[in-house]
DNA sequence: GACAACATACCAACCAGTCGGTATGTAGAT
DNA sequence: ATCTACATACCGACTGGTTGGTATGTTGTC
């Protein structure tokens, strides 16, 4: 679903203990037997999400993971194989974010998507890593190389997208929108607006520029569905 | 600048023809002599474009330029230093862009804003390592990681930025836009659609996602500086 | 004791970078 | 114009360290 650092405790597992808070640093305990395999998808996260894929090594995620190389590939037949596992979790990782927060809750289906946009927006602070989308990051230097990651990344963003999807069709119901507006294709446009803003927040190291960029997006999503008249 | 594709033969010389134009080919003819930098450069670009950064070796940028290692390290003094220079020689690639097209030619600042926009859409088209950005490529696998490079990116990036400034200050002084949005702010985030719809496109290996993200763009450009009661 | 879940030791390929050497130009003196 | 002296451009074999992956041993669990 391409999310960022979706709230703490809210993917209950995902990140294994073993990873510790700060990211890419070295696993300080051994990764506690039957774990192996969520520990190396969260320290494969967090890694590549700094790094990017190429440059992570087999040897840097076991290291963050608290693994060594054996366990890596008792569960995973390829670094590749493990990236396309990853992409596959970090959807799970999504979830959350479309049941859990507070805006879940309005009626409007136009609030519910406003308020995931000031969700996402929150979002955007602290270190570059620990926002951005590993899938959007991974998808770059893949696309081309691995048809398998390519194809789990795509699988990823289209979930994000789907999950948008009910609430914009509503709002497109709701309210009047130019005609050739559709849900799936405002989804997507939202997914692309964030993914640009964390592309431009690497450029500065620093969220604000996202931040700018995003409201932005909320303006034009606020425009789109404005009552015909209003000022 | 940021940009993509450059119209061909907009960058004299940058596209040494040592480089094929299938991109990550091996370059079926020697480079001639004093052109190994540019050839080296363009070489970069190509297979950055399609592989990433740290995917990509030296030895393939050498094989690509038609030129050995010993050029290679002739002129740059490692890898890191060709990708400083290949993002300053993107910003000069980009430059054309500004100033070639027939868009530039017209008088109000929003129709050389909006032809621009058309412009960047007519480009997202062919295989997708064509149109992408080299350095939003780049900066997404160096931003922790090479401080260099990261800045390189930013300078490229916020060059393109500038380049839009003037013409969204001057339609933001001939029309009436909401009080918040800043020209820098707006040319921020055309730069971040760009660069999030290269990211949709490489997950469906399809300009298609793109270009709806564009046409959202550029929708929301003429809602902003919509005269107050147009329909 | 059998099977899964690991750990350890190891390897062949690969990679960025080095180094001694060659080819090509160029400036000044004659 | 030609020779000398030097600089720049380029070549390609080599190296030390790294990388993804393997082969085999050990430990815990039912």
């Amino acid at each position: 679903m391409s999310p960022n650092h979706p709230p703490s405790s809210l993917a209950p597992g995902a990140d294994g203990q073993a990873v510790s808070g700060v990211g890419a640093a070295i696993a300080a305990t051994r990764a506690p037997r039957g774990q192996a395999r969520a520990a190396l998808i969260a320290a494969a996260h967090s890694m590549v999400r700094k790094q990017g894929y190429a440059a992570t090594t087999v040897d840097q995620i076991c290291a963050a993971a608290g693994v060594t190389k054996g366990a890596f590939f008792h569960h995973f037949a390829s670094k590749e194989a493990l990236a396309v596992a990853a992409a596959e979790a970090w959807t799970e990782r999504a979830r959350p974010m479309f049941e859990m927060p507070p805006h879940t809750q309005l009626g409007d289906p136009l609030a519910r998507l406003l308020g995931h946009i000031d969700f996402r927006f929150a979002m955007l602070d602290g270190p570059v890593e620990e926002f951005t989308c590993f899938v959007g990051t991974m998808v770059q230097e893949a696309f081309a190389t691995s048809e398998p990651i390519r194809a789990a990344c795509e699988a990823s963003i289209a979930a994000y997208c789907a999950a948008l999807v009910p609430d914009i069709a509503a709002a497109i119901d709701v309210y009047d929108a130019p005609e050739d507006v559709t849900a799936l294709g405002l989804a997507q446009h939202i997914q692309a607006v964030l993914q640009g803003s964390f592309i431009l927040a690497k450029t500065t190291n620093d969220p604000a520029i996202a931040r700018e960029s995003v409201t932005h997006l909320k303006r034009y999503i606020r425009m789109l569905f404005a009552p015909p008249g209003a000022p």
